[in-house]
DNA sequence: TCAGCCGATCAATCATAGGC
DNA sequence: AGCCTATGATTGATCGGCTG
């Protein structure tokens, strides 16, 4: 598992020479979570990140335990019942998901190192 | 907006910060890969066993490094060139070994 | 052709740990 | 104790790649 590190010391960098690399200057675009209500029209997409509601949460929660997986009426109907868009619902639901898979896989590893350490 | 902070049951209450060598591991990493501290599956998992976490922590560890690295720069510059230092030593030597390699060996 | 999924990551935030 | 910074974890949402 040998690994090929960066330059290191090319000819003789200053104390203070650090460059800026590519993935310094990574920016990622505002959640474009439109939602259209309260105060007129002046509904501009949420550039923020939403917080889910407890009530929210406990919904999904209680339907991802039903089903993993959403069928596009489902979604419709639970995006409509918690007052949240399709999308993220969608998301809410994939993000379950991989928090699912994470879960099952760091509670097998223990497993496997106890039983290979003994 | 009541501060409904519900989430009682969050498991970061218990947070417990890493060990100093662990962290001495992860930042030798960090910075001798600064052009890309972005370790694959399989170097998550070398530096999950040297450092006794998981691999979830390792890529946390990397995740709010990155991140708070590229916020505040200059508040890192010194970390940066301590750890710069380190490895210097470190290549120092493979540089030294591979040079009396190749005399004994020419491809 | 394209929306949903996966895997990784981002970015903001939470809550505690540690230092003074 | 009271405060402020450091740091690990959580999570809604984005990015790029793959696929049915």
């Amino acid at each position: 598992l040998n690994e090929e590190r960066d330059p290191a010391c090319p000819s003789e960098p200053g104390p203070g020479a650090a460059q800026t690399f590519d993935w310094m200057r990574v920016k990622r675009n505002p959640p474009k979570t439109a939602k259209v209500s309260e105060y007129g029209l002046l509904g501009q997409p949420n550039a923020i990140r939403t917080n889910f509601t407890t009530k929210q949460l406990t919904e999904l929660e209680k339907e991802f335990h039903f089903n993993k997986y959403l069928t596009r009426a489902r979604r419709v109907e639970i995006a409509a019942t918690l007052e949240l868009n399709e999308t993220q619902v969608k998301i809410w639901f994939q993000n379950r998901r991989m928090k699912q898979k994470k879960r099952e896989k760091e509670g097998l590893a223990p497993a496997a190192a106890s039983r290979s350490a003994k | 907006v009541m501060i409904l902070r519900s989430r009682f049951l969050d498991a970061r209450r218990k947070r417990r910060n890493f060990s100093k060598q662990a962290t001495e591991i992860l930042n030798e990493y960090f910075y001798s890969h600064l052009s890309n501290p972005y370790p694959s599956e399989e170097a998550k998992e070398e530096l999950a066993k040297k450092c006794s976490i998981t691999v979830s922590q390792v890529s946390n560890w990397f995740g709010n490094k990155r991140i708070r690295y590229k916020k505040n720069i200059g508040k890192f510059q010194e970390e940066a060139n301590l750890y710069a230092a380190k490895t210097a030593v470190t290549a120092a030597h493979a540089v030294a070994a591979a040079v009396q390699n190749n005399q004994t060996n020419s491809p």
